[in-house]
DNA sequence: ACTTTGAGCGTACACCTGTACGCTAATTTA
DNA sequence: TAAATTAGCGTACAGGTGTACGCTCAAAGT
């Protein structure tokens, strides 16, 4: 009962999304798109598109949300190399790197949107990106007991730093890339220690 | 000698300038704006936009220009309040925050522009912030005898750290902005910490 | 077998865009 | 005073935009 008609309508989205997806690049942001150029890659006439999208705000949410999901499966990657051992911080920025080369795209619309201008794309790529502080700002409390606000400080810091990085990275070529991220390991090596040194001087009183 | 002439052209060029300045807020980029709209608010007729500007490019980035100088304005500001003494991440953070709240519209359009689609705005943005980066270098490397690699990832980081919050400061409300700008006291205090650590730490070997 | 549903299409429209062209009228220059 | 320059305007056009409307025809439902 997979139905015939069903499937082929989830085909025609997906090339939507696609085409949406593969008409981004370093010069062509989201809001830059059109309802036609998106129907015309992904070769349906421009009307049909509202079959399959109230509008163009309705397929860049949902771009947003695959987003969300490359980066939930970024974490868990790097959760799981982590387990084998090493620097935290290096496998982080290492990983980081490699779903940013291998998924240019699906960074683009999150860092250009999140300082977009459209409210509703910002708060979707905040949503996104406050899974992976809280995330982070739970790992530090527990591994490092840090007090809660400097744990979500520290947090946001790193945070900030790596996706900083990252728009920057985006249009890079491989050698400065990988300059880029020694530079980010010592910023968010900066930033753990300062945090340590804060935390304990809190303590010490 | 003034010239009549060249008087009221000035005054219109900056009517144009303005026009585009007024017309940003959290939901108008400058991309969204049109030359039209800019003639329109300016009050002459779209085709004598081109008097004075080749496109709306080139009204783009004279506007980025300006941004530079409200920027180095904020830089001397800024020295001048720390010859005075104090917490100089502290005071340097006020600074920044009031003359954001008084100039919203040019921060915007650093802000946006500065991870934009116009491979020519970025540059000159990033130009711009640039002198930002490489004054903290100088200061860091005289103040704090750091490595000048050291020096300028440091810098870096606290750089990208102000601006960020620029950007999440700007469509906030004054209190949120004061946790906020509290919150960017600590994360500077980590880096400047930490990288004091780490080079402490090369010093010792 | 008969009816209903709905994905996709083509046509059509109103609106907005940048800009080419030629004119006017006032300032500047000679 | 006469000639040259030029800021600003109005008209005009080609091209892009979103989307309303009604049609087709294959799949799904009965």
């Amino acid at each position: 009962m997979t139905g015939v008609r069903a499937q082929q309508k989830e085909k025609t989205r997906r090339a939507l999304v696609d085409a949406a997806f593969n008409q981004l690049n370093a010069e062509r942001s989201f809001s830059s798109l059109s309802l036609r150029k998106v129907a015309r890659e992904a070769k349906i006439a421009p009307t049909s598109f509202y079959r399959h999208f109230k509008d163009m705000n309705e397929l860049g949410l949902t771009m947003v949300d695959e987003g969300g999901l490359t980066l939930r499966q970024m974490m868990r990657k790097g959760r799981q190399r982590a387990e084998a051992g090493g620097s935290v911080i290096r496998i982080s920025v290492d990983t980081f790197m490699e779903v940013l080369e291998s998924n240019p795209n699906v960074f683009r619309i999150l860092l250009h949107e999140r300082s977009g201008t459209s409210a509703p794309f910002r708060a979707a790529v905040a949503r996104e990106i406050e899974h992976f502080i809280s995330e982070l700002t739970h790992y530090t409390e527990a591994t490092a007991n840090r007090t809660p606000e400097l744990a979500r400080a520290q947090a946001e810091a790193l945070v900030t730093l790596v996706f900083n990085a990252g728009a920057a990275a985006l249009d890079m070529k491989r050698v400065d890339r990988k300059v880029l991220a020694d530079r980010l390991v010592i910023q968010l090596r900066m930033v753990a220690k300062g945090s340590e040194a804060l935390q304990q001087k809190l303590d010490r009183r």
